[in-house]
DNA sequence: CGCCGAGTTGAACTGAATCAAGAAACGTGG
DNA sequence: CCACGTTTCTTGATTCAGTTCAACTCGGCG
């Protein structure tokens, strides 16, 4: 089961007192494979560390359903185009094994962000490390075809094959299932 | 010409030391259209703020030339891949016009950021912001084809469409010029 | 005036989507 | 713990969006 404090202390150091306060406003949860976090269409209240287990957000286009990030233990998962503008989400977090989660209020968060400059830095460290994480995938769609996608999944996010359904991961690279199932059968001949 | 203390004051209200602080550390640029601000493989050390102008992150794959983002008056640019890691960037800056830039070497922005509170919430803020951004670019690529995504960037941001060549514009879309001159002249003839 | 880069247009080709049917795996209740 | 229904995955045939190659146009500049 992976640890949020040593998540965190990756990039800042926690004193006792700023490591308190976040605990205090953690709460743990257990939910059940296919349980949804979260639903497309509705304001999103919290944040989540996935201490063990894995879940994806998704949304809907023209009512298909599209995976858009995965996340595994030892990661964080929300739906930040909500908690962050207040609005409603175009998201949902779906899991996808029984899953054991820390929750927080957003809006605890923000106040941690307020009182201690470490988190806010800590905030900050994390959005630009995801924002970067986006321009690299950004740039998969831009470069390469279905079979370099896949491949370069494959190198790294190996365990996402194992436990995510083919037809996520389809959606997740932007292309059809049918295809990725062409794709993977092809590499599997040698 | 655009002015960087009010954008900011966009979302975090800066004190006069502050303010102070942070223009001590600007550098006013004036650069020729075709320059390069940054060159791809090389290690950056300033973020830009375009007063006037505009600008474009590129990258080559296979030897061709990708846009992956455009900034304007008003808005910052940077590699941040490499501002952000110290390691090289893959991505160049190049400025399509005339162009009047503030410069801020990144070491001076982390100064600010660990002497204020203030600006490391700036940077929080603009990071999510970022990121917010990129996810949303993310979903045209998964959900929408070459048309759809030409009409959307008509939508929401026709100023590039008379400013940046179509070339570049089209590796922004993760098409080939051809395709892109084909529809757009399939609109025009309506 | 002639060249050069940027854009357009046509023709042939190809990667990937779609449609459709069957096989395998999964889990739920009897 | 087996049987059945559902979901997931595979495979084939067809269609289509988008690429590539190539030739041509147009406007600006030296």
């Amino acid at each position: 089961m992976k640890n949020i404090i040593q998540y965190i202390n990756q990039y800042v150091k926690l004193s006792s007192d700023e490591e308190q306060d976040l605990l205090k406003e953690c709460k743990t949860r257990e939910v059940e494979k296919g349980h949804d976090l979260h639903t497309p269409g509705t304001i999103a209240k919290h944040f989540y560390f996935i201490e063990s287990g894995i879940a994806r957000i998704y949304y809907y286009q023209n009512g298909n359903d599209i995976t858009d990030f995965f996340a595994i233990e030892g990661e964080f998962i929300g739906t930040l185009d909500s908690l962050f503008t207040g609005k409603t989400s175009l998201f949902g977090i779906h899991v996808l094994e029984k899953s054991k989660l820390l929750q927080i209020k957003y809006e605890a968060l923000e106040r941690l962000y307020d009182r201690y400059h470490t988190f806010e830095k800590l905030g900050r460290i994390l959005a630009t490390k995801g924002y970067l994480e986006e321009v690299a995938r950004t740039k998969t769609f831009q470069g390469m075809n279905a079979e370099e996608r896949y491949e370069l999944l494959v190198k790294t996010e190996p365990h996402l094959l194992q436990r995510a359904p083919l037809g996520h991961i389809a959606s997740y690279l932007g292309i059809s299932q049918v295809q990725l199932s062409r794709i993977r059968s092809k590499k599997n001949a040698f």
